[in-house]
DNA sequence: CAGGAAATTGAACGAGCGTTCAAATATATA
DNA sequence: TATATATTTGAACGCTCGTTCAATTTCCTG
């Protein structure tokens, strides 16, 4: 807000009279809002880490006053959790989109979602450099822990539903989908977040075949004791 | 080294006179101070994450004054790095003390590195605390980043060794240890990461036995195309 | 025991932090 | 057009931050 300000592109209307003074400032639905200063945060935080989570820096992001923020949430955690939130949802988003235009059929759905983590909108370490942040304070802050609790409870179900079909179409009841969802998502956050930390160890097609082979392999061995197969 | 100082535990010679001046500070070896700066902030990271990572908190939790810090380190960030090789060299020990009692092949050797890896030494959610805040940290000090490299690279190698041994010993020679240890390394990093943020949503007992199966499947599964299997 | 090197102290500085709140302003309504 | 209401502003408060540096203190050396 300080030099150039660019409080409204509506500039039409106001020609009737050119020593109008301009607007100070423009309302907006408390909900407009509140979306506006949310993603201003995840903005922040994409830049500048921790240091980007500063009532001051997010207000002058979102062309805000400094007041402006308290006024609309009760206090930083609370807006830090709405961010929180959204952002999942947003990633949430990417694979419900990629899951709606997947092949039928719960392997091709599988690698649907892969494709989804393993895409450009999935590995940013812009997005994990948040991620970090998000963890680092849930430790401290219930209501940002309560946050990723639901997050990861969510993905779980899905992977869950996804692999218990696979292995309801292939007739294998010895697996446990529940913690063979745990494992599959801990190596895809587990390679997510090695990416993100230094891309140039693997790439994201590796990454892809290590998880497709993980499906593959868990099909194959199932109900197989070692011993019984040949070799 | 405010009201409760604690100087020194030497207090035997002092006592030739009653009203001898007590010391007012202990000088050391600089590398012993160095040790105990950093020892103190890995302790400050643990107990308040991000905010523990003041200057003023570090001196007060390793009762020394304000200014000590900055004669034996840089800058707040060479701490910092300092205390991520401590702690990630630390955490190295308990890996290598466990594959040093393992019984003799391959195998073996990976159950043990898995048994060191849902240890209490390392399931332990202040060490993931710590870590997020050196994950968080990296994006924009490269100093901080270079320790993680160095880090993940020797975590990489040992377990592409064990791979490979384990590969070697069973005459399997179309896998692929490093790749095999970048999947195998990011499920153990996502057991650990998941929970540490909640444990409640799987216990070690059932990581343990996702990674061994990971283990046994990538035995199993090597060189067999799917269809060649019986069944 | 005296002298000097260096480890240690702690006040000071300028900056940024989250939050508060009275005043100013925009907009819907009468 | 006048009024009421709620959004928005921005100064102010009390605090913590990392770093600097002159002064103090310890302890080794001669």
């Amino acid at each position: 807000m300080s030099e150039t300000s660019h409080p409204s592109e509506s500039a039409g209307a106001d020609l009737r009279r050119a020593a109008e003074p301009t607007r100070k400032f423009e309302r907006q639905l408390p909900d407009d809002r509140r979306r506006e200063l949310v993603a201003a945060t995840i903005r922040c935080l994409a830049r500048e880490g921790h240091d980007g989570l500063s009532i001051r820096r997010i207000a002058q992001e979102a062309g805000v006053s400094i007041g402006l923020i308290n006024h609309h949430f009760p206090s930083k955690t609370a807006l830090v959790a709405e961010a929180y939130r959204s952002l999942a949802h947003s990633l949430s988003g990417v694979f419900a989109a990629a899951l709606a235009e997947a092949p039928p059929g719960p392997r091709a759905r599988l690698s649907a979602y892969f494709a989804a983590s393993f895409s450009d909108a999935n590995l940013d370490p812009d997005i994990l450099h948040i991620w970090t942040v998000f963890w680092s304070l849930s430790r401290h802050q219930p209501e940002v822990a309560e946050v990723h609790h639901e997050t990861y409870r969510a993905t779980l179900e899905l992977l869950t539903r996804l692999i218990g079909d696979l292995t309801a179409e292939a007739g294998l009841a010895d697996i446990d989908p529940a913690l063979s969802a745990i494992g599959l998502n801990a190596m895809l956050d587990g390679l997510w977040l090695e990416w993100c930390l230094n891309p140039r160890t693997f790439s994201p097609a590796e990454g892809l075949r290590l998880c497709e082979r993980w499906v593959d392999q868990m099909i194959l061995g199932a109900g197989q004791p070692l011993a019984r197969c040949p070799g």
